[in-house]
DNA sequence: GTCTATAAGAAGATAGAC
DNA sequence: GTCTATCTTCTTATAGAC
């Protein structure tokens, strides 16, 4: 059971998490954040010290139903070659979404990238979970540490490819058309590890 | 010859042009085009009514950059296929800044993808440039329209992915390690079109 | 815990002297 | 063409009543 303050505390940081996909982290005003939730000024920093303060729960919140979903590919699937698929697959299904704002994880990087390092170390997080669930996959079709992170990272370089392409000409059917080529991609790289 | 009002107008853009690669466009204020250029606050507001006129200004600028070097390219490789390694070299050659602060086209488009679509359209322009010229490429190659398109897309994904995740990890030796992939793709791909 | 009112500063933009 | 001074608006953040 959820305590009233925890509510209110989590309404922000929905808000504020769909408001920092969709508008960015700069252009998001506190203003957005109050007109969006219905909380006013004062009491969101009774809830939040800073701005940067909020988009750190952000993104730990993003960490959690990230952490949450890549246990559940592991959990309900057993073949790692599978299990990437369903990786490729997760672009597919967020489309729309990825061709209209981006990818939640870069765009964000991308933005903090620029003179706001600090914060953009946080962003970062979201990119060392995935990554490490990369990692893990690829090492589980024996690959060695060395060359699982290197495919790791590669398997992230083609998501990502993908969706700022598609987000640049704002185009749903750049990603119809490409996951097809990541998934071909995975199959051949995890059949000439076995 | 140049002007004295030409050579101060150029003066901005070049800056504004660095400044926004480096901070971002949002994140860079008025205040900082005049700290770094030694121009009044109301003397660029001469040579530009307003932030975005800036903006434009630096894109055409940009697009002038582009379209010289895709030229002098296509002066002198006389074949497609190198010409497309010198697209995969280029990133090479600019490691450090991409690394550093990312893609020049790809973090402003993803920056003002979120809020500002009107002025995310200007910067589309510079991706319209390498594409048409990729699919210039691919054509001479023996693509049909639609295939030389549809590479060209999957070429500017590699690059924009092997960029992104190297800035998110501000780390040069993911783009040193990925090249050498994303060239032995360009040969097989345009080998199987002879 | 929630709210209103407001402070303090930075942003983009303008007026007008020189 | 160049400059300083200033306006307006928007920003994050705080004070303090309830």
């Amino acid at each position: 059971m959820r305590s009233k303050g925890d509510q209110v505390r989590h309404l922000i940081v929905e808000t504020a998490n769909r408001l920092f996909y969709e508008g960015g982290y700069n252009h998001t005003s506190f203003t957005d954040i109050v007109d969006a939730t219905d909380v006013q000024r004062g009491n969101i920093y009774y809830y939040f010290k800073t701005k940067d303060d909020i988009l750190r729960a952000v993104i730990d919140h993003r960490l959690e139903v990230i952490t949450d979903m890549l246990n559940s590919w592991s959990r309900e699937e057993k073949d790692p070659r599978i299990r990437l698929i369903n990786f490729a697959r997760m672009l597919l299904e967020n489309a729309n979404d990825l061709a209209r704002f981006g990818c939640p994880m870069g765009t964000i990087n991308a933005e903090l990238g620029k003179g706001q390092r600090d914060l953009q170390r946080i962003t970062r997080a979201m990119f060392d979970t995935f990554r490490g669930w990369l990692v893990s996959q690829y090492r589980q079709l024996g690959a060695n540490s060395r060359l699982a992170d290197e495919l790791a990272m590669e398997t992230l370089a083609r998501a990502q490819g993908i969706t700022m392409v598609a987000h640049v000409y704002e185009d749903v059917d750049t990603i119809k058309r490409e996951i097809p080529k990541f998934e071909a991609w995975l199959r051949r790289t995890t059949e000439t590890l076995k």
